[in-house]
DNA sequence: GAAACAATGGGATACGGTTCCCCCACCCAT
DNA sequence: ATGGGTGGGGGAACCGTATCCCATTGTTTC
């Protein structure tokens, strides 16, 4: 006597029940459902007939299992509710959604370890790619560890993209998305410089993220290019916070340092910079000028609204999404010469926050 | 001679390669990593050194189909950059990977198609609940279509859970996590008014959305309460975004309406609002008060700061989740009379964007 | 010293599909 | 009328893991 359940039973029906009720094999239904093999109109009546009788799905863990399957993007983020790799995600998920795929969440709260237990769950998922948002945290073993992930996920054919950080050192199987940052903040620093600014209150982040690195980096090479003394006392690190905004600026005017422009490492930190400078009765840009990074959409709903950098974030989640759907399609191998690092332009939006230094 | 791959083969190592490799059977290999059974200290350490060797993870599928695996919640979402509810989806990951479960996201963009097959697609992953997100559009067949999939869900022993949206009618199997929306709105506007507010300009949202009905009833409530006439000339229904908030005042503006306050259907309105009201030469508060709901993290971060209604989004996200993670522990059956509908209090948010109006 | 028992390990099977292989009709051509 | 071709459907192997059931071994007890 079998052992399956009796029909008409609770829970999901499966395809056996479907091929039962519809007189005919689990193999028909089967082809019936995924359409990739000739079946007379008759049977697919029948079939489909009991299908939405029984308002049956098939079940996703068999079906890859057997083969087939819906495959799967993973993305790892810091904190879900940061603006900026928001869009990145969305820009993942849409194109993902388009394909077909689905997309699997993960926050890791800048914990290594819950990040690692969060690659080896994905790894079990059998998750087609790892995408690996925001900034990293450059500490001797992150190369390491990045570099094992990468490994890991390789052999289990799978893949790990680093989306808006720097690309890994050596040999090692991940496919990077970054964009220019450095660049950005470059070019954001000119701006100030070819206003006039020559002292600037510089909020780039945290000093280990790799992306304060780069923003910090470029606002240094601006200056040198226009030949004015960078002072590293006016320098200060945080956290990417309206609170460490608020607080760099309201500290520094308190120690009596001399800027007339803030370069904020991103928006919201630009946001928390200005509302500072106003409560100690600064106008901005009147009498300081400040500049964020990221544009997200807060950027221009501030008043004034805020004169900062441009980063395709959404463009750089599509992009993301590409490089591992074609790696799959394409047979594994990548196709440039450096198709595993793409480099996304970035450009200053110039709004209302800067003005000429006053006399 | 075996079909299997042979060892050493690139791909995925499965269990049959760590109990070979380790001169143990399958079963064994598979008691030693799911733990719940007696195996010698020789024993794991053999298979926990090829596990390590191999870098072996278990195949989720696999487990799912025999019966373990990990749980998972679906979330469904319309806009994944909006910032109200990705708090809840915060709110839900970090319950839910704190439990080992998984998150998957998927967004709708208002598409009923799409949303229909997302819930699909989420039943053949054969999710534990799908939790949908947001103020839904109270159309004709919008009762029908929930009330479709809920018993869908259910029949497949997953659940509907709505979060931010009133519960179905009838006797359907779903559950819903709400907040006090009318009496939020209705706390809101009675500030305003007795504050000596008479002409306020209401911006409750668009027209269909369950939310903004809610919200506008609630306002229309505390003018009763005040008796005050509510002057259905001062609402303007509209999409919660910035442009719209920026746009109604503008053009109420240049209608002449007469108004000292706006009620803003969301913090994001009203830091439009509050944009235009500034670029047509008007103070706030000293001139024009503005209000928000919803209480983002923007909202303090505006100047002047918001006078808002809190909503918890997060911890709606954990009662969300919350619910689900009892109803499959407590097996199926709900406790309380009525634990499948819940409802979060909200309360008003004094900061600083309101002001007796100007005689 | 034999029997009963606890502690462990192995073989087989189930989970729900997909797909390969094979067979059965039916049709047309010779 | 018979043989070959073809379209379409059924049977069964297999995907990777968990677990039931039984066999084996070492330990304890009378």
């Amino acid at each position: 006597m079998s052992q399956r359940k009796a029909s008409g039973e609770p829970g999901r029906a499966t395809i056996r029940d479907v091929a039962q009720r519809a007189g005919v094999s689990v193999a028909s239904v089967s082809r019936v459902l995924s359409g990739n093999y000739p079946v007379s109109e008759e049977l697919r009546r029948r079939v489909m007939k009991v299908v939405r009788d029984l308002d049956y799905v098939t079940n996703a863990h068999a079906r890859s299992l057997a083969g087939g399957g819906t495959p799967t993007v993973a993305i790892l983020i810091n904190n879900i509710t940061g603006a900026a790799f928001t869009h990145v995600a969305k820009g993942v998920e849409s194109a993902a959604s388009l394909r077909g795929w689905l997309t699997l969440v993960g926050t890791t709260g800048d914990d290594p370890e819950r990040e690692l237990a969060l690659v080896n769950l994905m790894r079990q998922q059998g998750v087609a790619a790892v995408i690996l948002l925001g900034g990293a945290y450059d500490y001797d073993e992150y190369q390491l560890r990045m570099a094992r992930f990468a490994r890991s996920l390789d052999a289990a054919d799978s893949h790990l993209v680093l989306v808006g950080r720097p690309p890994l050192e050596g040999e090692v199987p991940a496919t990077t998305v970054d964009y220019d940052n450095e660049g950005g903040a470059y070019a954001m620093a000119s701006h100030l410089l070819s206003a006039g600014h020559r002292r600037v209150l510089v909020l780039p982040g945290h000093a280990e993220l790799t992306t304060a690195q780069g923003r910090l980096k470029g606002a240094r090479r601006a200056f040198e290019a226009y030949g004015v003394p960078f002072d590293s006392g006016l320098v200060r690190h945080g956290p990417y916070d309206y609170e460490h905004g608020y607080d760099a600026v309201k500290e520094s005017l308190r120690e009596g340092a001399a800027f007339t422009a803030v370069l904020a490492g991103t928006d919201v930190v630009a946001a928390g910079a200005a509302q500072a400078l106003r409560a100690a009765g600064l106008r901005v840009p009147e009498d300081v000028s400040v500049v964020g990074y990221d544009d997200i959409p807060l950027a221009s709903q501030l008043t004034p609204q805020l004169t900062t950098v441009h980063v395709p974030y959404e463009e750089m989640g599509r992009a993301a999404f590409r490089a591992v759907a074609d790696r799959r399609e394409g047979g594994g191998r990548r196709r440039g010469p450096d198709a595993d690092h793409l480099v996304l332009g970035t450009h200053v939006v110039v709004r209302q926050s800067v003005r000429p230094p006053a006399q």
